[in-house]
DNA sequence: TTAGATCTGTGAACGAGAACTCAATCACGA
DNA sequence: TCGTGATTGAGTTCTCGTTCACAGATCTAA
């Protein structure tokens, strides 16, 4: 492997890797070709060759891919092997629904704090975690918490994301509808659920 | 304006310009520059006139955008000009909080079918629609609906896609994460929250 | 031990989209 | 009417990511 910087959509990529790989586990044979995988997950198998070929030599010529092994190195690429604590900032209708998302799980990440404005909210106790003033946000550098999941009006948006910058939070999975201003250290993720959907009559056929 | 093939992410900018333009409606000035639009959104401002450059001849040189001419060019690009209705199916957690969800509104996209396959949520009314057994999927099509946002377990997704592509869906907010396979007129929008957060640890600095 | 089949890793070609640049256009004031 | 400044529209270039194609590696079987 020589020097590359990886792109952006291949670490996308990899953990639809991991779930596909993940349908295979039970399976008698230990190893999969770059091909059986590229099916199941409805890719091309050069795509799947190249992106691994990012992180060293992982697969065996003529064999193809230990799926154990496999499974272990994209988790260790992803940082998946241990589980990492993330903050869920706004406890809305979106909140309560994420906190409740049982997808998180298998990519060993865990909600362990909820942060809301709202003082009926606040001191509550959901999914094991108690809902705690936004103000707290600055304990989660000390918690071990650098994972945040923003779900509050765009109104607090920018505000409420520097103050989770000052509290040492190091990725932000925005699912607010606003641009998040953050130094360049820290990587913000966007989910726009309103844009997703408002671009689908587009596609629709004419008439429709 | 030549012919040209509008590129997809040219499509997804276009919802955002619309958000953008919505901040300038009960500003003085008339008209907007692709500089000032572009400044709002954090684009470029290049971006803006090709991707707006794509459907005619829509700024006047020296001058700008139009607001209310460009908005309402958008909308017509987008066929957000009328109500568009859709089918929310899988009243789960995230089902419910996308019920709720207000960010449509403004898009001119209007939740009025809810589909379940719990007999003990079938019947309730919720946001003032009733929800409904997920066999009367095939209704849609009589009733004019050609959306759906998908919220249900991964299992039942290709099961209750092919029902919805027989009902006459032309376009699906797909937040299962599986792959649905569709007919080419078709158009899959997914949105995979698991993988996003997945992708995060990966960009935290080392050590955290 | 060798032939043949399989499958990886990767350099190179290809394609899509973003950014740059500048000629053409327009408003406005002298 | 003409000159000046501002801004668009679009051709060109650049960048990034995907796809292709094949050399090289490994396994199996005779």
């Amino acid at each position: 492997m020589r020097y590359h910087k990886v792109p952006d959509e291949t670490i996308r990529r990899l953990p639809v890797y991991l779930r596909g790989l993940g349908s295979f586990t039970n399976n008698s044979t230990h190893s999969i070709s770059s091909q059986q995988l590229a099916d199941v997950l409805h890719v091309k198998s050069p795509q799947v060759r190249k992106d691994l070929s990012y992180f060293g030599d992982i697969g065996t010529p003529g064999v193809g891919y230990d799926i154990q092994k496999l499974t272990k190195h994209i988790r260790t690429i992803l940082r998946l092997n241990n589980v990492h604590f993330a903050a869920l900032v706004g406890y809305g209708n979106l909140g309560a629904a994420l906190l409740k998302y049982t997808g998180f799980k298998n990519f060993c990440i865990e909600i362990n704090a909820v942060f809301e404005k709202d003082p009926r909210k606040i001191g509550r106790v959901v999914q094991n975690v108690k809902i705690e003033d936004i103000s707290k946000i600055s304990s989660l550098h000390a918690r071990g918490i650098s994972i945040a999941i923003l779900a509050i009006p765009v109104a607090e948006s920018q505000g409420v994301t520097d103050k989770l910058v000052d509290a040492g939070v190091g990725g932000i999975l925005n699912f607010t509808s606003s641009y998040l201003s953050v130094p360049a250290k820290v990587k913000v993720i966007n989910i726009d659920i309103g844009v997703s959907l408002a671009c689908l009559p587009y596609y629709l056929p004419v008439g429709a």
